[in-house]
DNA sequence: CGTTGTATTGACACTGGTCAAGCATGGTGG
DNA sequence: CCACCATGCTTGACCAGTGTCAATACAACG
């Protein structure tokens, strides 16, 4: 298990036929590898995406901070909720909306992340991701991905130059992705005091 | 939150356009509703399929549980965690199989949730739900998912009759459906040990 | 018996996939 | 410095899988 510190990651499992679903892209201050940690086999792949630093971590630590530290357990427990939910809307995505809503709510959900850790970014950023990572995230295949690419430009939601993307419009791409900001809007009251 | 006794229920979400997601499946045994727990709106809808017994418990039991039994605490943690490798197999699936996958999948998963709270299930299991609840389980509308289930019979590998279902052909499915059952493989040896 | 919800089936439409070609870019070795 | 190559982007033509719509059948239930 791992703390990342630096750069871009990835999750993704590859099915029998040789296609690839990624599963998430990780950011710094993100986990990685808990369920790696619970089953003999780990369950997916992580892949860096640029230069990363990473923290390691091994299960007694885990097993440690859950005897000696109940407020930080409850907090990884809510992180795994977090993450949890955050699943489930791509899986929402994936299951009910269009290739153009769930480009664009890769789109929204990179440039929140970006931006927790980055509040300089507000309406561009680097897309550090080729078309077909975005395909392989979203159901989709790489030339699909680059028409609704195209389209959200011709739209006037986005701009593009260079691997730079600019959101014109986040209200307009919220609305045509049902996107919701999962890492806003937490209620942490009950959580067990320091000890 | 609650433990669910007895019963079927499912968690789902419904999209703007009025379409529905099924996230999960609750069999005897899940736990349901901790995402609820932490967020100030909760970000998915619980609802009964049969007549169920639930066991209620609040935050501030979590909380106690948290600070007092860690072993308690981290098979929580554990159990979170398969859930949401669970998760990634479904987006997986949604992503990346076809619709005839996606069926074989869900009727393999029901298969084995059920047989695990009741040994006598091994081929023939009832199918408590609807046709539209397995499409919006799948992401596939009712009309699909009824061709898919007419295809798999045609094909020798499930049989039906008044609500019932057997697989004829496990192993085929699986093949079809790229399934892993992810309560098996578990490594929980590093758990730390009961207070 | 009507009514309602579910299952079944066919005809047709459309979203997104497949295949193929061309283009830009940047790195590499001679 | 330049030819070469690999990788990724772009675009068009065509096709397949899945959705949509509509009609019918069936069963449960008041």
């Amino acid at each position: 298990m791992f703390i990342l510190r630096k750069g871009l990651m990835m999750s993704y499992v590859l099915l029998d036929d040789g296609s690839r679903q990624i599963l998430r892209f990780l950011f710094p201050g993100d986990m990685l590898g808990i369920s790696s940690a619970i089953y003999h086999e780990a369950p997916e792949t992580l892949c860096a995406l640029s230069d990363t630093v990473v923290c390691p971590f091994d299960r007694a630590t885990l097993s440690a901070i859950m005897q000696e530290h109940p407020r930080l357990s409850a907090m990884i427990l809510v992180y795994s909720q977090i993450e949890r939910v955050a699943l489930t809307d791509r899986l929402a995505a994936l299951g009910r909306t269009s290739a153009k809503a769930r480009v664009a709510a890769l789109l929204l959900d990179l440039r929140n992340r970006l931006r927790a850790t980055d509040k300089s970014i507000d309406r561009a950023f680097p897309l550090g991701l080729t078309q077909e990572e975005i395909g392989d995230a979203t159901g989709l295949t790489a030339v699909h991905v680059n028409r609704m690419l195209r389209q959200l430009e011709e739209e006037g939601m986005i701009a593009r130059e260079g691997g730079r993307v600019t959101l014109l419009d986040r209200g307009a791409l919220a609305g045509a992705a049902n996107y919701v900001n999962r890492y806003e809007g937490l209620d942490l009251r009950w959580l067990p005091p320091a000890r």
